[in-house]
DNA sequence: ATTAAAAGTGCGATTTTTTGCATGATTGAA
DNA sequence: TTCAATCATGCAAAAAATCGCACTTTTAAT
C-alpha cells in the first residue's frame, strides 16, 4: 500500500494521507480507531487534525484501501484492505485481533443467504474472546 | 418481556421503560437505533428524552433484556433478548432483518477459536445483502 | 394513606464524530 | 519553473451520543 495506491484511487499524495497509511502497515497485530491514530501522530510530533484523520479514513474506505470494521467496543476500527477476505478473533482484554477463514463457514453462510432469498453482498463475522497472552 | 422481567432486573418500572419495551416487542422484523426509538416515542405523544432512551437500552443490555448490535451502518440496534442465540441477515436497502442458525457454522467457530488458542466467549455474524422484497 | 430511601428522569453541559468553509498544497499543463 | 484548477486541510461550528445534577417517581415499610 502506497503512493501509487493513492493516486490509482483519485487521491491527492498528501501527508496526512502517507503517514496514515505507514501507521496502519505497521499496525499489524491490532487494528486501530481514528482516535489512536490521531494519538500516534500526535506522538510522533505531527499536527495533523483530528477532522482530517476521519476524514481521509472513510475516502480510504471509499477508496477499498482499507476496511472498517464494527467490533463490539462500539467505535469503528480499520485495517489495510490487502484484497483477501477474512474473519476476525477479537481479544476483548487487550485488542489483539487475528484473522482466519474458514471456508467451510464461508460456504454455509453463501447457502443460508440464499435459503432466505437473499443476494449477499458482503458479510462480517467476529469470534471475541481471551486471547492465549491474556489466559496466563 | 414484561413488568416482571424488569422487577427480576432490578430495574423499577417507570413509563419510558414500560414504552421502550413495547416498542421492542412490536418490532419483530427489523432492529431499532436509539433515534428510531425516540421518534416512535415522540410520534406517540410520549414525552421522553433522548438521553433516557440511551440510558434505557444499556441499563436493558447490562440486564441481559436486549441486545445490542452493530450492524455496518455504524450506530447501535438492538433486539429483545429472548434468550435463544441466533445470528443476522440484514437487508442493506430497507434495514429488514432475518435471523438464522446454521449448527455447522457455530460448531467450526468454536472450532477456529480453539485452533487459536482463543477462550471464545462470544461471536457475531452478520450476513448483509439485498432481500427478497428489495430484489423486485 | 403517609413517608423516607433509593433509583430514574429531564435538562443542559460535555464528549465524540462529522461537516462547512476559507486557506493552503498538489498536480499537470504551459 | 510557473501557474491555474482542483483538491485537502485546519479550524470552528454542528450533529450525535453520553454524562452530571437537581428534581420526581417508585417502592416498600409504617
Ligand atoms: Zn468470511
Ligand atoms: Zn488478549
Ligand atoms: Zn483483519
Ligand atoms: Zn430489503
Amino acid at each position: 500500500m502506497n503512493n501509487s495506491d493513492l493516486k490509482k484511487a483519485g487521491l491527492k499524495i498528501t501527508l496526512p494521507r502517507v503517514k496514515i497509511l505507514e501507521i496502519l502497515e505497521k499496525a499489524r497485530d491490532r487494528h486501530l480507531s481514528a482516535e489512536d491514530i490521531y494519538t500516534i501522530l500526535n506522538e510522533s510530533g505531527e499536527e495533523i487534525g483530528l477532522a482530517t484523520v476521519y476524514r481521509v479514513l472513510t475516502q480510504f474506505e471509499e477508496a477499498k484501501l482499507v476496511i472498517r470494521h464494527h467490533f463490539s467496543e462500539g467505535h469503528s476500527v480499520f485495517e489495510l484492505d490487502l484484497g483477501t477476505h477474512h474473519d476476525h478473533l477479537v481479544c476483548v482484554k487487550c485488542g489483539h485481533v487475528e484473522e482466519f477463514v474458514d471456508e467451510l463457514i464461508e460456504k454455509r453462510q453463501k447457502a443460508v443467504a440464499e435459503n432466505a432469498g437473499f443476494c449477499m453482498t458482503d458479510h462480517s463475522l467476529n469470534i471475541y474472546g481471551i486471547c492465549k497472552a491474556c489466559q496466563m
